[in-house]
RNA sequence: GAGGGCGUAGCUCAGUCGGUAGAGCAACGGACUUUUAAUCCGUAGGUCCUGGGUUCGAGUCCCAGCGCUCUCACCA
């Protein structure tokens, strides 16, 4: 037929949402040229737009000329006329195609229209005698051939291993699966809103690390030929933002991804998305401010409902946020005295931890994790924690047994970690050197960083440092039960294992890395 | 890593007691100028995840493996 099924420029064409707003412009014109409005009823079930129109007397409809493009997901093909559901990212709209309206060409065109293609068209905004807003065509365009089947029409993709390595049919079929990843960009747009007004300067940290610190977890390795040396890709953002304090940042952020080397879960994905932000002369009381802020402003940014439906139950995002210590929260939750180490140590063993030889607070924080976080529904900051388990963080001045942290937990999810950050590097230097009593070393945040306690005794300005979990914040303030439903690209073997790929080239990491002549 | 569930047509799913593999949608051919998951007639489409076992006979029962998924554990 000579068309180009590969399409070309078509920027001109509007978003069908913003087409269908021009309804309003649609008129009834009678014979004598006068102009009648249509009922705003129109469209409902019991109008009956055919009957309206012979009341009125003779006449035709007349709406604006438009231009549209997307995708076609529904097909009805009645002889001489098919009507088309053709929707893009702003909505959907059916198109009326005619023979006689649109020529014998394009209607051969449009008899080839497949389930999945993309095309555009050009035609009149208007009424079908049911009452259905419909383009009218008059001229076709083609812009790309679907050659693989669409999901099957009413269903959709169900198969959830299907949606996630379809992600792109997921995208386009399921419905609010586009929408969810849209208000993600949305909240993600409006942190980076909060943060700027504040005077925050967004940088972009290293993700290669000589030494993966600033968190607990086992990282990724990785290798630099040209050095001939290990690197890890980075579990946490802190130490070098904490060096950036050091160098006069005073408001700084990254909003970036980080690795760790972990098990996937419903609330885990092997990469995800990390806020961590660090403010000099600030403290953790400045972050929980902040932190409220953070959340405020990205519920106003996806349209201001402080109660989120999650499950079913609700979530209550109305500020201020519940603040309790840490010590208080165990003692309601747990029955227990959090003073009393002895006491601590029964209720953990009975919970079936092999207390001996571990240190206290190590034995006090497993019973808060059994015992208290799942019933922290929140949103509730818990603050002061034991001061051994955070290697990173400034001691309360008139006990040191405290550290100056908070958390804040949201149905037993932990979303956010903030301290008063620790800037004596004699101190952190300590800290990290002693290891923690019975604590294996990935499960420790101590890891010996030379290059940043060198940095800290150049002086680092006492600070109050944030880091946000933005996957789990994303779940939610969109009600999703799973962050791979916030993760557009979530972690997943690959399709080909098994069978075919291993033999043809016998060993294949030898193939991925040529080795070059001396 | 442990336990449960699932794996059948491109998609969504049935498949009884172990007895020749099914439907809807999609595809292909035909009818239809106001349809709404259009309708009607017809055609084609299968490594029943893989491998073994039991049996005269296995989609179905048993064992092993692979993949997905849920719960738990590690972790945020």
């Amino acid at each position: 037929m000579g068309i180009d099924p590969w399409g070309g420029r078509f920027d001109d064409r509007r978003p069908i949402g913003e087409i269908r707003a021009q309804a309003g412009q649609i008129v009834y014109r009678l014979e004598d040229g006068t102009e009648l409005p249509i009922p705003d009823q129109v469209g409902q079930e019991e109008f009956d737009l055919r009957q309206w129109k012979s009341e009125q007397g003779k006449g035709q409809l007349a709406g604006p000329q438009v231009r549209a493009a997307g995708r076609i997901v529904l097909q009805r093909r009645t002889g001489k006329l098919i009507f088309v559901n053709l929707r893009d990212w702003t909505g959907e709209i059916q198109l009326f195609i005619g023979k006689k309206q649109v020529g014998d060409a394009d209607f051969e065109l449009a008899k080839l229209f497949d389930l999945g293609d993309l095309i555009g068209v050009d035609g009149m905004l208007a009424y079908t005698n049911t009452g259905e807003l419909t383009i009218f065509a008059e001229k076709l365009h083609f812009h790309a051939k679907s050659l693989q089947p669409p999901p099957e029409k009413h269903h959709g993709l169900h198969d959830a291993e299907l949606r996630q390595r379809l992600r792109y049919l997921d995208l386009f079929y399921t419905e609010g699966v586009l929408e969810r990843f849209q208000k993600r960009t949305k909240i993600v747009q409006s942190i980076r809103r909060t943060l700027d007004g504040q005077g925050y300067c967004e940088v972009e940290g290293p993700t290669l690390h000589a030494i993966a610190g600033g968190a607990a977890a086992r990282p990724f390795i990785t290798h630099h030929n040209a050095l001939d040396l290990d690197l890890f890709m980075r579990i946490a953002l802190e130490l070098h933002l904490k060096r950036l304090l050091v160098g006069g940042m005073e408001r700084v952020y990254e909003l970036g991804r980080v690795y760790r080397n972990e098990g996937i879960s419903p609330r885990h994905n092997p990469e995800f998305t990390m806020l961590e932000v660090y403010q000099a002369y600030g403290d953790y009381q400045t972050m929980m401010d902040l932190t409220e802020r953070i959340l405020v402003d990205a519920i106003e940014a996806i349209g201001g409902n402080y109660r989120i439906p999650w499950g079913e139950s609700t979530i209550d995002f109305t500020p201020p946020f519940a603040r309790r210590t840490y010590d208080e929260l165990l003692a309601e939750h747990a029955d227990v005295d959090p003073e009393d180490d002895v006491a601590v140590a029964k209720v953990a063993a009975a919970l079936g931890m092999d207390t001996a030889g571990k240190h206290p607070d190590v034995v006090k924080n497993f019973v808060f994790e059994e015992q208290v976080e799942d019933k922290l529904i929140g949103p509730i900051f818990v603050i002061d924690y034991p001061a051994s388990i955070c290697p990173l963080t400034r001691r309360k001045q008139d006990n040191p047994a405290i550290a100056e942290r908070f958390e804040l937990f949201i149905e037993g999810m932990e979303i956010a970690n903030a301290y008063t950050e620790l800037n004596d590097p004699d101190l952190q230097a300590e800290l990290f050197r002693t290891q923690l009593a019975g604590l294996p070393e990935e499960e420790s945040m101590a890891k010996m960083d030379h290059d940043f306690i060198r940095a800290l005794q150049h002086g680092m300005p006492p600070a109050g440092g944030l880091g946000i979990g933005i996957d789990r914040l994303v779940m939610l303030l969109t009600g999703a039960r799973t962050i791979r439903e916030v993760i557009l690209f979530p972690l997943l073997r690959p399709e080909s294992t098994g069978r075919a790929p291993a033999s043809d080239s016998g060993g294949s990491a030898a193939s991925e890395e040529p080795t070059s002549p001396p």
